[in-house]
DNA sequence: CGCTAGCTTGATCTCACTCAATAGCAGTGG
DNA sequence: CCACTGCTATTGAGTGAGATCAAGCTAGCG
């Protein structure tokens, strides 16, 4: 049952032998605090963790102190599997809410390589899902401005929430702080405070604490010029998450 | 010989016999002018491409017309290796100079994967890599100002040619205008130019035309807060493009 | 020679940052 | 019960980095 949002996010049509060769792998379950850094930038690793509960963050610490998000986690992603071809990361990976996480030693995935030519081109597959994200935030911070950064994030939150039904398409919990929507966004607090009342004022959605309500989702894919296909969802989720989904 | 470069790459000590399996995957070369789109975003594809030759560009399109670079590639990069597992790619891939690359039909690159679970997992490093280069691309917007972003750009792709023997350490070719350094770094060309001025000025980098010399390489590094690490190059050549290989 | 693409420079404007003050709310302890 | 602390959110005033708009300049090339 672990892996079962693994198979939800990203549309594999994953087999029963392939799912039970995954399950196999995964040595035990772990549990984190908020704010517990799981792997640390340079250390080396030989475990990769799947994110079962709760938010992960990958960050850059800036030598300024600050910051800065590179990529965040929902239930059923794979936090770190690009550590097993990498083995050192450029970054941390860690706990924005009390998360669990199922541990997959490098071993073990060096079985399934040896196994399943099909189940490893499927883990590359989700190693460059992740690249596909990175893209997107690189075109939200190049081109978009504060709104609508803030509401394109919110956008591919909701949709990869609706992917493993942690949202319902009209509100879903994230729970975050400004500061950390900024982090995600290259925005300070302070302007997320404003741009938030902003989405809420032109009734677009409204986030209030960890509650976040799409009031007027295709206005709000319109103003973030949100595409979800970079998310290489399935085509209905993919849909409802741009509001063109009404008729199922 | 196509593939020289990706040893140098990226510090993978290849077998002889990796090589030739390797190299027995190409198809065939190509050569494109500049300007011509070679991997089209959506539209899906059963080849990935070595750039041997010239530059390359990943960009996306936005809906007012603007480019964006999601990334930049010089001789020795899969430039879209990933299409092994995605099938469609998210952005565009298009030469910036002229190129010529090497052709690898995904079906041979299936035969490598069920021959050589080391060589695979070579190739799944390359992808990551390209994942680490956009994790800084992403800080590089989200937390550096216009001339620490140009500066760290330029350090990045001295870094990048010092690996290749495209650059001595002290001055390299990129043929580049600044329209196209402005895409890459989020910055209009008129504030490029402005930058540019002030690298010069400050006696850092001097960028006239395609020709880029190093003035003062660790004046640069430390305004550009420059970090070779996410290169993943061996250490020597990361020593050198900060300035502290001067020993060798 | 004139045309075009690329580069430079100036003037103006605006978006988002910084600094600063205030309020709400949860937890803690007297 | 209230006072105190710390975290988060809100709002205002002032500032500045980079965008925009516009005008020249340079060099390569038919």
């Amino acid at each position: 049952m672990l892996t079962q949002n693994v198979l939800r996010n990203n549309a594999l049509e994953i087999s029963h032998s392939e799912r039970a060769l995954l399950e196999s792998a995964i040595e035990r379950t772990e549990t984190y605090d908020p704010g517990h850094v799981a792997v640390r930038q340079g250390v080396e690793v030989d475990v990769s963790l799947l994110l079962v509960e709760g938010l992960m963050t990958r960050h850059i610490d800036a030598p300024d102190g600050r910051r800065h998000l590179v990529g965040l986690h929902v239930p059923g992603d794979f936090v770190d599997l690009h550590a097993y071809a990498l083995k050192k990361l450029d970054h941390d990976v860690a706990a924005l809410t009390e998360v669990r996480v199922a541990v997959f030693p490098h071993a073990s995935l060096e079985e399934i390589q040896a196994a399943d030519n099909l189940l490893t081109r499927r883990l590359w597959f989700l190693t460059l899902l992740d690249a596909a994200q990175h893209r997107q935030w690189i075109y939200r911070l190049a081109s978009l401005n504060a709104s609508q950064r803030v509401a394109h994030f919110l956008c591919e939150m909701n949709a990869r929430l609706l992917a493993i039904a942690a949202s319902d398409g009209e509100a879903f919990t994230l729970p975050m702080t400004q500061t950390d929507i900024g982090e995600a966004c290259g925005l300070t607090n302070v302007h997320v405070s404003r741009v938030l009342r902003q989405l809420r004022d032109s009734n677009m959605c409204s986030v209030r604490g960890s509650k976040v309500e799409i009031i007027d989702l295709k206005a709000l894919v319109s103003h973030a010029l949100f595409d979800p296909d970079f998310l290489f969802l399935n085509s209905q989720t993919a849909a409802r998450s741009t509001g063109k989904g009404g008729f199922i």
